[in-house]
DNA sequence: GTAATTGCAAATAATTTGCCGTGCA
DNA sequence: TGCACGGCAAATTATTTGCAATTAC
């Protein structure tokens, strides 16, 4: 069975990013244009449910997918301009495998993202600006240890 | 400044599980009942932008929420109940910092969740039932391995 | 007193669904 | 011919926001 999911099932395997459903809409609707973003919207979940894609959240509050590896890789995001890098490190993979069984459980699936900012090789070491370390008397807020961040100055 | 924020931000110390706003807002509506679900959106929002909460996404359409620690700890999801198991692996920490700093980025903060299934003991090796191998002669569907996907029986 | 915060209801945004028409098998 | 599939628009769900009233400092 299939129509226009040929399309959509097309555009996915031609990608090499990691679009998100209004993205694959887009692209296939350059080549069918008879395609409405409701139908990306169930291929998208249909292809998710075997297994054949995987659903991503990098964060923008959109779903973005790409298709399933078995040789599994990872995403760095670099939080300043939104660019996904993806990595390898197969090692983890056992690793967490282990984990897992550790607990008790088989592990299905995992995820693992890095968010990070692109080094700025000029200045070494950017960490906490140094000083600043006594500047309120912190004045006591109820003993919650949240609420007491909500006392100090905004950033 | 604060007022019911500071319901709100009570429940967050207390909790030692990962809420979803909804949650959040009973419990906080249970301390004082003039809370309104904005707020808990509002207070939950300012206090992930200053760091001191962390929005996870478990699967399940809503963020859920934890105060941020800085001994890493990460998430293995069982994936038929939905139950979250913490765990701590501090190695891991250095680990990816340094796969980061490889790929010219400082780490900001990462994001590492596992999804399994209980073991269960019984069978020994569930691994995908045996046989099977040969289901179908593969109808040629264009070359596209996700369209291919698509035309095998459902599960 | 003044600016920050809240409640409420309405607005958004992403995603799903009902229904009915259409095309593939 | 039957039934899965697609289009459209309406429905749902999570989250955000405008605005006037309220509260904190």
């Amino acid at each position: 069975m299939t129509g226009q999911r040929r399309v959509v099932a097309r555009v996915l395997s031609e990608a090499s990013d990691h679009p998100d459903v209004e993205e694959l809409y887009r692209r296939a609707a350059r080549l069918d244009a008879r395609i409405s973003i409701a139908t990306v919207y169930r291929t998208v979940r249909l292809l998710e449910e075997r297994g054949i894609l995987e659903r991503r959240d990098f964060g923008g509050g959109r779903a973005r997918y790409e298709a399933t590896e078995h040789g599994h890789h990872y995403h760095l995001i670099d939080i300043d301009t939104g660019k996904v890098i993806e990595f390898q490190e197969p090692e983890h993979q056992r690793l967490l495998r282990a984990v897992a069984e550790r607990l008790g459980f088989d592990l299905v699936s995992l995820r693992l993202e890095l968010f990070g900012r692109r080094r700025s090789p000029a200045m070494a070491e950017p960490r906490r600006a140094a000083g600043r370390a006594d500047a309120e008397p912190a004045e006591p807020v109820a003993a919650e240890p949240v609420a007491a961040e909500l006392v100090r100055p905004a950033r």
